[in-house]
DNA sequence: TTGTATGCGTTATCAC
DNA sequence: GTGATAACGCATACAA
């Protein structure tokens, strides 16, 4: 591996000089500056980040840490982060397992991008300090060096729960996520006010608890076929499990939305050509947001105020008009 | 940040007993060996990852590049390579960008899985040594150091157009992808051999030129519909751009098979939804055996012998029998 | 069984 | 304008 002495040595000067001439400082001559830039070149030379980091502690990486690969507008949100850190002239490493606390320090990378729920609150919190700030999502939490962004998961599911009514479906059944998420939590809590406002009573046997997953929202369904009458409408708290419930009815000769309406949440790519009634999170967005905020924690710029990202309805025919 | 020396300093150690502990030797007494392990706990010390490389050369973590946000499939590659280095007690960072380079040595990773085009083949030559392994995806090349993982793209996609020859289909159009990339070819060529066999002519004009975007297949479609005359069937080089032209041909009202058929390449999620005829390539077990490939290079066991996937095809309603 | 000294590749300080 | 040297956090050889 060649390194700045392998350089140094072929330009006949010192490591010094050379680490000058990479870090842009002013006392080198023009002649000298040129010459290194020459041999870095014909050497193919690569700085070693580890050295480098070692000792300066400064960072232009930042860190990304997500597990889920079922879901796969993730890739919009590292999309997102990408395009930001790009143009911003950060580094950006991605980790999906536990050990990438080994990363998060500020020798390594300058601060993080947490979106898996392994990571929990009390690391994050150990871990995140004045020069190593940390970006969670979809999750609130509430430390000087933490910034939680956040999609309002509330108002668009109450909005479009009650557009569900207003459309003539009166009665419910929802299959939920897991249960400790804050998401789930907050889309189920709109859906039983929406239902609530609207005077229309939700009984305990129709939540289904599901986990995510397109798996779950099948099982869900076939559950719910066994009983004697279905309810107007199915509500999933994201696309997967709708997705997995649409395909359950399918297989079922249950039609869509005439025997029963299915509504999902994310607006994953499957969701426009299978029809399904959702709503829309800007993930590039959320994503980009994320690393700005990041960035401009890690550049000094003290900004923890949680951020929340809002969501569009997009109803399709998975809903129709109940007469 | 808390360092080894906190450590020792808290145990009344040196430093040197401390790493001897992290690092599993035995020459510690069992006694110093827990109240060090103790007292790690308690600090919850996390090795410098930049030191440790820094001294000692090696390396358990691999790195994984790709750029393509738009084939969610990538994340399937992920989940497998995941997998496999977790299994096998490595880790794994993720660089979308060809600022990776600066991860690619013995320090900081101890070997790279390529598949962003972007990065050049004389690159990874030049940095690919005895102690820093490569292992490529979808393209070949042939060094000591690099493996590449590839898939038979060639044969897939004759008996796919076979299959639709035998069911009836005589004309065709072709929508390909980036033209330097070696799938494409191969999978062009594949389908003009399965013409040629067949005594069917190709007219160049029936040649669209695409980039494996949705976009693009979208395009392609608008203007093949401009044509007097449709062709039997529109063969995609991948499922992205098949789907672009059958949502242009469904907007346009022209009906998929019974106007024109349409075939993919990928298998992506939406492909079953849109009951697309392509051919399905397995990602997670792409991912897992180039994970696995590497790590035994690392270990020393040395192969570079490309390695070909089998890819599986599956018809599905986009082509029917023609009459 | 434990401690001391050295060096990995780099940057920062300071003398020249 | 340039170079010698210390320091970053850690692992290792070797001395105690």
């Amino acid at each position: 591996m060649v390194g700045i002495k392998d350089v140094a040595k072929l330009a006949g000067v010192s490591v010094s000089t050379v680490s000058n001439v990479l870090n842009n400082k002013k006392n080198v001559s023009d002649e000298t500056r040129e010459k290194i830039i020459k041999i870095c070149k014909e050497l193919s030379y690569q700085p070693n980040a580890a050295g480098k980091s070692l000792k300066s502690g400064k960072n232009d990486t930042i860190l990304f840490n997500f597990s889920d690969f079922d879901r796969s507008f993730y890739l919009k949100i590292i999309n997102g982060i990408s395009d930001y850190v790009n143009n911003n002239d950060f580094d950006l490493i991605i980790c999906t397992d536990k050990s990438c606390e080994k990363y998060m320090n500020n020798s390594l990378t300058g601060g993080s991008i947490i979106l898996d729920k392994k990571m929990q609150d009390d690391t994050l919190i150990r871990i995140a300090s004045e020069n190593y700030p940390i970006v969670v999502l979809d999750r609130i939490m509430n430390n000087p060096y933490i910034k939680s962004v956040v999609v309002n998961n509330y108002d668009p599911m109450f909005e479009m729960i009650q557009g569900v009514i207003d459309r003539g479906y009166r009665s419910f059944g929802f299959v939920g996520g897991p249960e400790e998420t804050a998401d789930n939590k907050e889309r189920y809590r709109a859906f039983r006010d929406a239902l609530e406002v609207n005077h229309i009573q939700f009984l305990q046997k129709s939540y289904f608890a599901g986990n995510y997953r397109e798996k779950s929202g099948y099982n869900a369904a076939k559950i719910l076929m066994l009983s004697r009458e279905l309810p107007d409408c199915l509500v999933c708290a994201n696309d997967n499990m709708a997705i997995g419930a649409m395909k359950a009815f399918q297989e079922n000769g249950i039609r869509v939305p005439e025997d029963i309406a299915v509504t999902g949440f994310d607006n994953c790519d499957l969701a426009e050509a299978m029809g399904l009634t959702t709503v829309s999170i800007p993930n590039y967005e959320r994503g980009y947001i994320a690393a700005r905020y990041l960035i401009e924690n890690i550049r000094g710029q003290r900004n923890v105020e949680t951020f929340k990202i809002s969501a569009k309805i997009i109803f399709r025919s998975s809903v129709g008009i109940k007469k």
